[in-house]
DNA sequence: CCTAAAATGGAATGTCCACTCTAAAAAAGG
DNA sequence: CCTTTTTTAGAGTGGACATTCCATTTTAGG
């Protein structure tokens, strides 16, 4: 298995990192998160990156064996941001106005981006996973930890009574995911937040009524 | 403008179709339809087009002025075929059995063609919403006209109804829609179906849990 | 300091890919 | 039939793109 044990701390051949070859590793990093976000995976150029990170060929194929370790690299990137902006809105959440907060946190982030761009990891996940399997996989487990936060968070407001003891977690935290992907893709597609606010709204108000408390 | 009137009836510079013309044409359409679908958009090379559509490049190029041109094709195509599908099964929807039956219908699309592929029209909006005007304009009418089905399909309700009258429906198919593609790219990414039923399952169990008679 | 390793520089290579061009075969239609 | 239009043929082109290679500069650590 190809896996990096620890990310981002050794170049191709397992070569360590200075402080200063970290760095620029981050900066290619964050490039290419960034162009393969604004234009898909395909359209995301080495040469472009390299521009845009303001690093030559031999610095990008010394910490990246090729394109697709980069990819393998920028999925990471993209999975701990969205994880950890999911996770700070999602570990408040003990009730209701918890879920509200952090529908309306993936409206704003939306909105800040003018409906650009779509979901990190949605669109990284629709660019490659029939035409490349370890990004499939690496993509099954971000949606995965994603899926698990928020399962933490409909477990808390279970503990709390405010759901239901026999609602199945699992399966209505899967369905909250679903519906942030096809919310994103709708409102990319039509520039607005009316489509992701729907069917959030719409998930969040089908929890509200199997509520106990309520 | 650039729209083509007359669906697939002339090549480039406005030609008229012979029958012959029409099935080569067509054969090119369906060929780049399903190739991109499996690879995207980026990755079905005019040259595999060729190839498994059985013509040569000139052929190609007298029907297409180029690749973009066979893009907003398969894009019409692709719409034609969704659309199809999903009005035989929706206007028949006259309470709740017959969105149940329109949920099983898209599982059963996803299970038979082993969970790849996803949306034929949402891996194209995922492909070129950012990077080809053109297209995303055609695919957010594509989505707009799927959304008018789902809404005639709850406006029947409504009137029966089954759906209370001061329901927004306009908002609950756009969810529904939403509902649709995000439990599709999940369900492609996990190589199974549980997302896809969770998701619709709990869109349609909150319509429900709206319903007067009930 | 001095040496080994790491980081940077950038030209060069070969493949892939969308698209063009010239020409011939087939079909329409008067 | 004979002319015009449509369809098929396929070699060729120029650019884009991922990757390689050789060389130099910078940093780490004893």
């Amino acid at each position: 298995m190809p896996t990096t044990s620890l990310e981002g701390l050794v170049a191709v051949g397992g070569r360590p990192l200075t402080p200063k070859g970290r760095a620029t590793r981050q900066r290619i990093v964050e490039t290419a998160s960034r162009l393969m976000l604004e234009v898909g995976v395909e359209r995301a150029t080495i040469d472009d990156i390299q521009r845009v990170a303001g690093v030559n060929t031999s610095q990008l194929y010394h910490y990246f064996a090729d394109k697709n370790a980069l990819i393998l690299a920028v999925i990471d990137h993209q999975t701990q941001t969205v994880i950890d902006l999911h996770r700070v809105s999602l570990e408040r959440v003990e009730g209701f106005d918890g879920l509200v907060a952090w529908r309306d946190m993936i409206v704003d982030v939306l909105r800040a981006q003018q409906c650009i761009g779509g979901c990190p990891i949605g669109s990284l996940a629709s660019d490659l996973v029939e035409t490349n399997l370890d990004a499939r996989r690496a993509l099954q487990a971000s949606f995965s930890s994603w899926e698990g936060l928020l399962r933490d968070g409909l477990s808390t407001m279970q503990d709390r009574g405010i759901l239901p003891s026999d609602l199945d977690i699992g399966r209505a935290a899967l369905a909250l995911l679903a519906a942030v992907q096809g919310g994103l893709l709708l409102s990319q597609t039509r520039r607005d937040t009316v489509a992701l606010e729907a069917v959030l709204d719409n998930a969040i108000d089908y929890l509200r009524s199997l509520s106990p408390s309520r």
